[in-house]
DNA sequence: TTCCTGTATTCGAATGCGCGAATATTCTAA
DNA sequence: TTAGAATATTCGCGCATTCGAATACAGGAA
């Protein structure tokens, strides 16, 4: 079960990429941050995003499983709450880099609109 | 062309979840590193990560695609580099959080075995 | 030109993912 | 106990992704 360190790596990065994986997905990116308000129900998850609430339910299974998030019977409701704040911080980051490379491209587009003028 | 902010916020996770997929390979993610390192040719890259050329250029050509890395002739071989310092933060963020998650796992594990003694 | 090296692309098969629809499950209240 | 509300799970389809294999392409040297 001993690695050596290059496979040792190896797996680290398949891991990490199971981990991006998770955050690939635009309803759970949502869910992330709605839940980065605080603890909320399926229901008002479902509601806020205006998704079905199967399809919310299976999403936060994912997140679920991954143990980005946590579950807490409260009556006959479920609520869900991040289990490390890191992940909104990696939500916010990829964000912020998103946002870089499209400010990026409408500078580019400008540039070329303003050499054909 | 306008959207309302509902749709706005909407179409920007659609966009968030698209760089993340793009994170959610393990070569790709031990590409990033690399680079991080500087300017690379592809056949270093092949060597450095063990895989074949036609597998590195596949996914380099994802990386390009979505503008992460940028390409360079020089001579007969391509150096690739990284566009943003910080796609590399963003990989750095996400390997820590796996492993405070890994780590949680490793206590979980510890305290379930003694539990059992 | 021809050969060789380095790189890119295409194709097909296998696998994985997200979704809607339907169905199960679990808890509370009556 | 039954009814109903909240949530979870299963199934099957369509779609995207990954990979190896084969091939194409581009530039330098002879």
């Amino acid at each position: 079960m001993y690695l050596d360190e290059h496979e040792r790596r190896r797996e680290l990065y398949r891991l990490q990429a199971m981990l991006c994986q998770v955050l690939a997905d635009p309803t759970r990116i949502e869910l992330i941050e709605l839940l980065g308000e605080g603890p909320k129900a399926v229901k008002e998850l479902a509601q806020a995003t205006g998704q079905r609430q199967a399809k919310i339910s299976q999403h936060l299974a994912v997140l679920r499983q991954r143990g980005l998030v946590h579950a807490q019977r409260v009556g006959t409701e479920m609520h869900y709450s991040l289990t490390d704040s890191r992940i909104l911080e990696a939500c916010h980051l990829t964000r912020s880099l998103l946002l870089d490379q499209l400010l990026r491209q409408g500078e580019l587009a400008e540039s070329v609109l303003s050499e054909r003028r």
